[in-house]
DNA sequence: TAGATTGTTAATCGATTAACAATC
DNA sequence: TAGATTGTTAATCGATTAACAATC
């Protein structure tokens, strides 16, 4: 199934984003080019770590020179998969999924919203961001009749894992959960959860034990 | 600072909320006792990791018999702080911040939201779940006047960046940050960042080549 | 007691950092 | 060309897994 060449490591994988947010801000400042150093300075990691980890997808840079801005910032686009086009659907119309369907920069980044459920029937028909809301007993029809590439689950979590699993027949490939719980779909379906009371917990820890870096 | 013993590795950390919620589920389930390797299945990790892990904070389990699940869950609590309230307050009123407001269970694990605060002078004096919307440039008095634990920021990222860095002046000592940015505080203060974006390129990522665990 | 399972030490694996030759 | 900085190999560091003696 299309297996790459040399497996790149998560740890690689999760700080992708953070290289093409800072790129993106410095294309806005009007920097042309920077070296490993300079960036590492601006964020906080090693040198060393910047050059490997971008060497796992090529040799973007020149010797002598650094990297070209813009150009490395293009080639991670690419690398994240944001040249391409991803429908999303959001289940679950309540106030996390609202913040989803309102955030404008995720269509600029090629992620479009094609649907929002929701189980209170009362939502239906109303709109959000000029998306109607639909109820969530039409969800199976829906991914039958459009390619649903990312489902975002902003629904209590008995909820969640029973959509999942339901779509997850129906061959959707992946989902943003962000419900209290783990999904129960097949290996090959991806999951990426954003758990936001594991999140304040750890807040709660360093809080009592002192900070620590990530 | 009371710095503690032996330094607990980041990625023990976290995945101490994890195992409180596995636990907790447990509990739900009338579950009394519990094996590092039955709980290394339902978990999908190893049973040497779940020992190792719970090894740094004493020795919770039993020889022969495994761990007692309610107590294992309320020492994790105990480590974890949730024994103790953490003041919260959230600076912006829009989707975001009124999600968070609104999750319940978050005052279950202590979490009291003591204030809520907006840029727009529309919303003041509107509540969310029975807390008033203050205007953002109340913020700092509030602060003077008030112990806060934690500040939520659910704010565009040029006023979070200038919103931490005031109220890290005035003390405050952990930032749950919800912009698309790093933000300029001292070091020593706790910044745990949900950057919704960069999840979501993730999985944009994972599309293009190929799931990969975490 | 015998069986089960922990706590903990040792071995392995992987990720990060350092170093430097290649080269722009 | 000389200087700068990459790409990449080697060294180090840390985290995970395996193994097993201790002990309930």
């Amino acid at each position: 199934m299309a297996e790459k060449e040399n497996k790149i490591s998560n740890a690689v994988i999760k700080r992708l984003p953070r290289y093409y947010r800072h790129l993106g801000e410095l294309i806005e400042m009007g920097v042309e080019r920077i070296s490993s150093n300079e960036l590492s300075v601006r964020m906080k990691v090693t040198a060393s770590q910047i050059r490997q980890d971008l060497n796992n997808f090529g040799g973007f840079g020149q010797q002598g020179y650094g990297y070209n801005v813009k150009i490395l910032y293009m080639e991670i686009a690419k690398i994240l998969g944001l040249d391409k086009k991803h429908s999303v659907v959001i289940i679950g119309a309540g106030n996390l999924g609202r913040a989803i369907a309102n955030y404008a920069n995720f269509e600029k980044r090629g992620f479009i919203i094609e649907g929002i459920f929701d189980i209170n029937p009362k939502l239906k028909g109303s709109t959000i961001r000029g998306i109607e809301v639909r109820n969530l007993e039409e969800i199976e029809d829906f991914a039958k009749e459009h390619a649903i590439d990312i489902v975002a689950l902003t629904i209590p979590k008995t909820q969640a894992v029973d959509v999942a699993e339901r779509l997850a027949r129906l061959g959707v490939k992946a989902f943003w959960n962000f419900a209290h719980t783990d999904l129960n779909v097949p290996e090959d379906v991806i999951v990426e959860s954003v758990h936001l009371s594991e999140s304040l917990m750890r807040i709660s820890y360093m809080l009592e034990n002192g900070s620590s870096m990530d």
